[in-house]
DNA sequence: CTCGTGACTCCCG
DNA sequence: TCGGGAGCCACGA
């Protein structure tokens, strides 16, 4: 295995894995690309991504379960792109992980 | 090499 | 409940 590639290539392949109609946080995303603590990379790496149209980057939000984009720059795509796979938000428009939450598999990396 | 910036996260009061 | 502050590291210039 090679881990040649730059941060944001393994970042972005993390965000791929995501199956549709589901959620994770940015610190999760930073620590299945084995860089727990670096979840802000990882957002900048997605917004720094020139293949984001490749990537359900729309699929990743803050450790609150809440879009961390401001809404004059992309917030408002975000939560159409949740809700046009089945992802529902809350009054606080809010994730709930018990329901939509992530967890990928040992297996996967 | 250093500096500034950022779609994060956690701790405290 | 809510907000402020600090720590973390990658990339470009």
């Amino acid at each position: 295995m090679k881990k040649a590639i730059n941060f944001r290539e393994q970042v972005c392949a993390v965000v791929r894995k995501i199956p549709r109609g589901r959620v994770a946080t940015y610190g999760q995303i930073a620590a299945m690309a084995g860089a727990p603590g670096r979840a802000r990379q990882v957002g900048w790496a997605l917004h720094g991504s020139s293949e984001k149209e490749d990537i359900p980057w729309h699929r990743v939000v803050n450790y609150k379960g809440k879009i961390s984009l401001p809404k004059h720059n992309g917030y408002e795509v975000q939560l159409a792109l949740l809700k046009s796979e089945g992802v529902r938000f809350d009054e606080q428009e809010s994730i709930s992980f018990d329901v939509f939450g992530w967890q990928a598999n040992a297996k996967e990396l």
